[in-house]
DNA sequence: CTCACGATTAGA
DNA sequence: CTAATCGTGAGA
């Protein structure tokens, strides 16, 4: 079997999210409903490293129905609704009970493209397809009811792919997490340079 | 029960 | 720049 063509298992995901954040990127992140396969090439992520992050839905062991989920082993989905009309999706990382995830920020979209702009029809061109958190949720079609789902199963996987080096990922500030005090300055986002699928600078 | 607000986006 | 729009969590 190519390599190119093996799922990431889930002891890839059973680590730190600030190590776990970069190494997403470039991996394909696949759905395969039975009627329609949707993937796309991770493009941009961000960390939430959990109890001592502001930022974490975790923050401080916070632990509600909503996020239950983070405090289960790595490789799971944890999607959220957010301002009522949108859903966010991260993979959980880390050990049980240690409450991390990475963020997917952006996709570049590669298979069932028709499907996407049907899910999105409001997009302006294909980067728009996917190009920010709440987008390429849309496009894919991942809502709320994806939470829990493995992220190295038949439904959703990831297949891996060769690293992307070390210069080719830029490192930034986390967006939208200015309540997060000094956190907010910590350099967990990482994209891949020069992609034009990331979001917004 | 009430109420404030968000890991965003689209549109003026 | 602001509105949209409701799940969620905190507090009474």
């Amino acid at each position: 079997m190519n390599s190119n063509r093996r799922k990431l298992p889930r002891k890839f995901f059973i680590r730190p999210a600030k190590i776990l954040a970069p190494d997403l990127l470039g991996k394909i992140f696949c759905v395969n409903t039975g009627k329609v396969f949707l993937s796309g090439r991770i493009a941009e992520t961000e960390s939430y490293p959990g109890i001592k992050d502001p930022a974490s839905h975790s923050y401080k062991n916070k632990h509600t129905a909503r996020n239950d989920i983070l405090y289960r082993p790595g490789g799971l989905l944890y999607v959220y609704s957010i301002y009522g009309i949108y859903f966010c999706c991260n993979i959980v990382a880390g050990k049980k009970n240690d409450p991390q995830a990475v963020f997917i920020r952006a996709l570049e979209p590669l298979e069932g493209i028709d499907t996407m702009k049907k899910n999105y029809p409001a997009a302006k061109s294909l980067k728009h397809l996917a190009n920010g958190p709440c987008k390429w949720t849309k496009s894919f079609g991942i809502n709320k009811s994806f939470t829990g789902e493995k992220a190295y199963g038949s439904k959703i996987y990831v297949l891996d792919k060769a690293a992307i080096k070390r210069k080719y990922i830029k490192r930034a500030k986390r967006i939208g997490v200015d309540y997060a005090g000094s956190a907010k300055n910590r350099k967990l986002r990482f994209y891949i340079k020069n992609n034009c699928f990331i979001s917004k600078a």
